[in-house]
DNA sequence: GTTCCTGCAAAAGCTTTGCAGAAGA
DNA sequence: TCTTCTGCAAAGCTTTTGCAGGAAC
């Protein structure tokens, strides 16, 4: 076991998460392809490497690291639900010609947020398409 | 017919948009309940007036005027997508404990879009939640 | 041995589609 | 009359749930 995956492994065990193989596989998907899979691109990409897994599972292990905050839902267009690994704030970018998703990096405290005074903001999001 | 229906009929021939009784009252609908309301929202208020308005006349309408940018899609969470009737560019708020949605005024200009340059953005979207 | 996880199948929700009849120009 | 819209029903997708078997500790 290289020392990446015990890395991963300690990751999830310091947040109280079972250190599956299916978990640790995902875990490892989400970090080295940073492209905001879908759960079905997960699901197909891993599928070969491991034959048995089924889409349950996971649907199961990305709900468990959403809830940990181990990793971020992105909802840019409606029908599906995205995955990023990255919790640091920052915003995405949807390039229509080729639909991929880029990531940006900005200052969310730069906003004007008056409007807001009196309310906790606790996630922050955004996006821009073109 | 009252001069407000008169401009929402206007506006919708200015674009091309038959104004069909069940589109004139989802335009009515949008703007006078600035809620960001879902497809069901829309459906179950308007039912009691349109007794035979049915949810695919909903979704079919609302469709036709994101099309034609005069409503805008907002995807805060998954597996509900609601409408906006607003188009200045403005930032959503979603307050967790009441559920609400409330706009707020931002300068989506402030970003600093250096990684993006080269690309023509067409859309930002901006959401808070807490 | 006990606990928790996986994977299959089925269910649930939301959205789209096909089509016949109706309304409008 | 001809075109376009509506509304019902059915289909399509994505996501969740229930449960039996299995793995891990």
């Amino acid at each position: 076991m290289s020392r990446f995956f015990g890395e991963m492994r300690d990751e999830l065990v310091k947040r109280g998460i079972k250190p599956s193989h299916q978990r640790l596989k995902v875990l490892e998907y989400l970090l080295k392809n940073r492209i905001h899979p879908t759960v079905d691109q997960i699901y197909i990409d891993l599928h070969p490497e491991i034959p048995t897994l089924s889409k349950s599972t996971v649907y199961n292990t990305l709900n468990i690291f959403v809830r940990d905050n181990l990793v971020r839902v992105i909802n840019i267009e409606d029908n599906e639900t995205r995955y990023d690994i990255n919790t640091k704030d920052h915003g995405h970018f949807k390039c229509e010609a080729c639909t991929r998703i880029f990531d940006f990096q900005i200052d969310t405290g730069c906003f004007a947020t008056k409007d807001l005074e009196g309310f906790l903001i606790n996630d922050r999001n955004v996006y821009f398409k073109g």
